[in-house]
DNA sequence: ATGATCTGACAATATAGATTTTCAGAACAG
DNA sequence: CTGTTCTGAAAATCTATATTGTCAGATCAT
């Protein structure tokens, strides 16, 4: 037994830097991985290739690939989220333009990048319990976010109504990814409104 | 090597129809067993031992689970459109009418077996492309319906917008499910017409 | 320079689950 | 009755993957 090498610098970074850096870079690859060939036909090989890394530095990380995949999906819905909130605080006070705003950035977000977005839509559910719990906090965010966007100062909407409206722009963007992204955003965001003003009426 | 005995009965059936029987058996069993613990976490052993057949009979009748879950889905959506279609037929001519009663029933089908429920609306997605293509199909089914029940004569819809409506009955199917079927089946409707209404207006 | 620790490639093991095979007894046809 | 087919239970095998361990060389601190 030496000293504590908690501080030791290895090609110019700390150990904690570099352990948050492989955890990272497994976050990025499997993100990939994931969107592009489905977490279900995906393994722990496969991501460590794709990210540069022994498995060995899978399990510095995570206990299961459960947990590797609530992470790609909490960074994936963090940052979604940041995205489409900027865009919205740009759009100024009017509701609709704000709501039109937030559904361009979402849906130009997942055009750039589809298998995000194959991550995000697809084959999410029932993985395990902590997953299927992080997908109820984002729909709960995002549907905190809508109201937000649409509310008048106090103004309540129907709960379950919003849950079908984000249904709503969820198979919208199914939709659109099943045809290749063949319309233009605009026309996507236009469609998606016409739903979202069942809400306001 | 002995005659063709194709037709052999035991125990009162023939061949082919004890053969049909189990395979019915092992889909039921299916049913139940992908509804309540979910497909994923399922296996061969599980399904069999609920239907009270051997594990042999499974490759009897299926070459890989997938078959299975794509023969429970298949078994699921059909029955769940007839019996919708019905109640649309019994509905009347007014399209309001004809979607109110549809709607009720698919939400009152969803109460009455939720494990069904589980099955067609949870991870279902990704398995495998056959199935994804069966998802296709159903979903293509129901605005085919929807058109049917809502449509006048000739009058066509924006696909976009349908598969958004349907999104948002879905989504407000799970938001029911996961609250354990708290509101009653005539507010879930009566909610979910707001959105439908998208499509007329 | 030297000993410690980190890294990457790979081998070894463990485990779960699918798939196949075996086997003894029940139900059948003639 | 006699020989054949069907059935249910369990064992044996196969396969893919997760998980752990080994080891030589690189990088570091002093």
């Amino acid at each position: 037994m030496t000293a504590d090498t908690t501080g030791k610098r290895y090609r110019g970074s700390a150990t904690a830097e570099r352990r948050a850096l492989r955890r990272q870079q497994l976050i990025d690859a499997a993100t990939e991985v994931y969107g592009e060939h489905g977490y279900r036909h995906s393994g722990v090989k496969q991501v460590c290739e794709a990210a540069g890394l022994t498995q060995r530095y899978f399990y510095e990380s995570f206990n299961h690939s459960d947990e590797l995949l609530l992470a790609c999906y909490e960074q994936a819905t963090r940052r979604l989220r940041e995205r489409n909130l900027a865009a919205a605080k740009a759009a100024g006070d009017d509701p609709v333009a704000r709501s039109r705003a937030m559904l361009g950035s979402y849906f130009q977000a997942l055009k750039d990048e589809p298998n995000v977005a194959r991550l995000l839509l697809v084959e999410i559910r029932g993985i395990s319990p902590a997953v299927d719990q992080a997908i109820e906090d984002a729909l709960r965010a995002s549907t905190h976010d809508m109201t937000l966007a649409l509310a008048k100062p106090g103004q309540q909407f129907d709960r379950m109504l919003q849950a079908g409206i984000l249904g709503g722009v969820i198979h919208i963007a199914l939709y659109w990814m099943a045809s290749g992204y063949a319309q233009p955003v605009e026309v996507v965001t236009e469609t998606t409104l016409k739903i979202g003003a069942s809400l306001l009426q």
